[in-house]
Parts: structure tokens; C-alpha cells; sequence
DNA sequence: ATGCATGAGCA
DNA sequence: GCTCATGCATA
């Protein structure tokens, strides 16, 4: 029962214990994290804390969180699965920089209506979330607990969403499921989830692009509705750190950009209408190759500090920018100068930091 | 990576 | 007033 408790108060997020923070979904910790965070599985969370060390607002917040778990917990949530698949789907207006809202009723809808009437892309096709179809949906959230939670278990596998209400079959998400070929039911398994944040990541850190630059790659996707995130979102994604729901709807977003930055990444050129998914080659880290770093390191030998012309002349020689020569230069300086340092710490803090460049 | 904050939709 | 998705700012 205690796992079934995921969403979690303002107060909570402000004193809880870190295992509890704000609207993490515990639902998708590992096991050993759930076994730290939770100790007394009985369902008494802070079982083991409530002895003088929550504070006086950590009680009130768990007090907060126990009369939320009664409301939520449902009989059948044996696992820490939380499994109530409903809504959200997110929209990311337009401004990359802008806060992108996710609307939940939608999915509801979809629910309420399993022959998928919803489903079709038009009505977000063009305002990623209109809100024409919200507030329908009130009364089914109790029901929706309960249809999601079929899940058995923990470890049980099974496709969140084969009862054909899952947020998946939200139209924004459907459109990006169509965009990326998913298949829906796999989508909501958790421990899908959880393999595919893995690839996800592993894959992100090959091409080598950052969490932020993702977030603002998915702008260029062009998937309707769907517009840049930020480096946390995409970082609390890798890390299961967000709701069960928000994980299903950004799941086929991520996996459309991650399909078409390997595909841009493998073809030097992408096609004239992609818009480059994958960060502006500007911030790639200059790589040298060995000879190359053999030569510059004779040179430095002979004259750790070469005149502007001088480092022409070596970058001209080695093919390289006289930027990127200038440069190692500088590094080979201060990475002398550590090792200098720990040789000779008396050395630190003198003034010999600036080297004039 | 994460604490705290914001704002939307809902009840 | 609450939940939820998301972002900013900072550790």
C-alpha cells in the first residue's frame, strides 16, 4: 500500500526525507532505494523515523502523506507499481523556454472512450493542447485508479494500457508514438520504461549530447504538440525520477529524437526538411590525434610558451586551427603546473597564474 | 542531480 | 487547496 503513494503534498516536498521527493513516483525507484526510503513496508512510512527526528513539520507532513495514501492506495497495489495509467500528455507550447503544461483529462476521455475516437491527430495537430477537451473527466479519476491497477505486481510483467485506457492513446501521445513506431502496450511497461531510460541515456551519452541539449533538440522534432524541455526533465526521465504518467508520455518523444539523431548522426547529411536533432557541431570537443599530440609535445619540450607566429607555423604543420594549438598549449601549461603543484606545494597560490594570453 | 517554485486544471 | 508536469537555480 505505502508504494501506491506517489503523488505527495507541497508540504511533503518541502520536508520530507529525500526518499520522498516531491512528485517522484516512487513507483519507479529501485528496489534498493525503495528499501532505503521505505523501511517498514507494514505501510507506516516513517515507522522508523517518527522518533524525534522528523521535525515538526516533517510530522505534519507525514501526517499529510498518510491521510493522501488512505485516498490513493488501493487494494490492490501489492507492488511498488503505481499503475493508475490516465493521463497527461504534456504540450509543450511553443517557446522552447516556456513552461509546458500537461493536460490530464484528455486521457481520461480516451478511456471513457476505448474506441479511440480521440485517437486521431487532428485535434492537436496544430495547438498542442487544446483545451477543448479537458474537464470531462472529473468523476473517472477513481475509476481509472482502479482499471489501471491490474498490475500484480512488481515484477509482474504486463502491458499497462491493454485495456485500452492508457495515457497512450492520448492524441499528442499518439502522435508521437506514430512519429516514433511504438507500440503502446510496450510502452507503459515499467520495466520497459526502465530499460528504454537506459538505452536512452547510454545512447544520448555515445552521440555525445547533454541532457540540455536533447531537451532543446525535441523543439526541432516538429512533433505537434511538442516542443523543447529542460535539462532537468530530461535528466529526472533517465533517472525514472517522474510519474509513472509523465514517463509514458515522454517515452515515445525521447525514442522519436534518439531514432532520428542516430539516423542524422550516421548520415553526415540529414535530410534538407530534418532540422538537426543533434547539437550544432560547434560544441564538440576537439580531439587530437596521437601524432599529432606527439608533435605538439616536442614542441612544447623546446618552448612551452611559442609566439603567436610560432603556433601558426605548428598548427599549419599538424593541420589543426592555430585556435586549437594555442589552446593546448594553455592546457599543457596548467596541467604542468598541477603537476608541478603537487610536486612542490609551496608553489600554490603564487602568482604565477597569469600566463598573458 | 535535485530543492524549491510556478502555473494549469480540477474539485 | 491539491496534484502534476516542468523549469530555474544551484549543489
Amino acid at each position: 500500500m505505502t508504494m501506491s503513494m506517489y503523488s505527495t503534498t507541497d508540504k511533503m516536498k518541502m520536508s520530507a526525507p529525500s526518499c520522498f521527493p516531491g512528485r517522484y513516483s516512487p513507483s519507479y525507484r529501485s528496489s534498493e532505494q525503495m528499501r532505503r526510503c521505505m523501511p517498514n513496508p507494514s505501510g507506516d512510512i516513517f515507522a522508523g523515523i517518527n522518533d524525534g527526528i522528523l521535525s515538526r513539520a516533517e510530522a505534519l507532513a507525514a501526517v499529510d502523506i498518510q491521510k493522501h495514501q488512505a485516498q490513493h492506495v488501493h487494494s490492490q497495489m501489492p507492488s511498488q507499481i503505481k499503475h493508475d495509467v490516465m493521463y497527461h500528455h504534456h504540450t509543450m507550447s511553443g517557446p522552447p523556454q516556456r513552461p509546458l503544461q500537461m493536460h490530464h483529462s484528455m486521457d481520461q476521455l480516451d478511456m471513457l472512450d476505448p474506441t479511440g475516437s480521440m485517437t486521431t491527430l487532428a485535434p492537436i495537430s496544430e495547438s498542442p493542447l487544446t483545451p477543448t477537451h479537458q474537464h470531462l473527466h472529473g468523476s473517472y479519476h477513481s475509476m481509472n485508479h482502479m482499471m489501471s491497477h491490474h498490475h500484480p505486481g512488481t515484477l509482474s510483467g504486463h502491458t499497462a494500457g491493454h485495456h485500452g485506457h492508457s495515457a497512450v492513446h492520448h492524441p499528442v501521445i499518439t502522435a508521437a508514438v506514430a512519429a516514433a513506431g511504438l507500440h503502446p502496450d510496450t510502452d507503459t511497461d515499467p520495466r520497459e520504461l526502465e530499460a528504454f531510460a537506459e538505452r536512452f541515456k547510454q545512447r544520448r551519452i555515445k552521440l555525445g549530447v547533454t541532457q540540455a541539449d536533447v531537451g532543446k533538440a525535441l523543439a526541432n522534432l516538429k512533433l505537434p504538440g511538442v516542443g523543447a524541455l529542460s535539462q532537468s526533465t530530461i535528466c529526472r526521465f533517465e533517472s525514472l525520477t517522474l510519474s509513472h504518467n509523465n514517463m509514458i508520455a515522454l517515452k515515445p518523444i525521447l525514442q522519436a529524437w534518439l531514432e532520428e539523431a542516430e539516423a542524422q548522426a550516421k548520415n553526415k547529411r540529414r535530410d534538407p526538411d530534418a532540422p538537426s536533432v543533434l547539437p550544432a557541431g560547434e560544441k564538440k570537443r576537439t580531439s587530437i590525434a596521437a601524432p599529432e599530440k606527439r608533435s605538439l609535445e616536442a614542441y612544447f619540450a623546446v618552448q612551452p610558451r611559442p609566439s603567436g607566429e610560432k603556433i601558426a607555423a605548428i598548427a599549419e604543420k599538424l593541420d589543426l586551427k592555430k585556435n586549437v594549438v594555442r589552446v593546448w598549449f594553455c592546457n599543457q601549461r596548467q596541467k604542468q603546473k598541477r603537476i608541478v603543484s603537487s610536486v612542490t606545494p609551496s608553489m600554490t597560490g603564487h602568482g604565477s597564474a597569469g600566463f598573458g594570453y
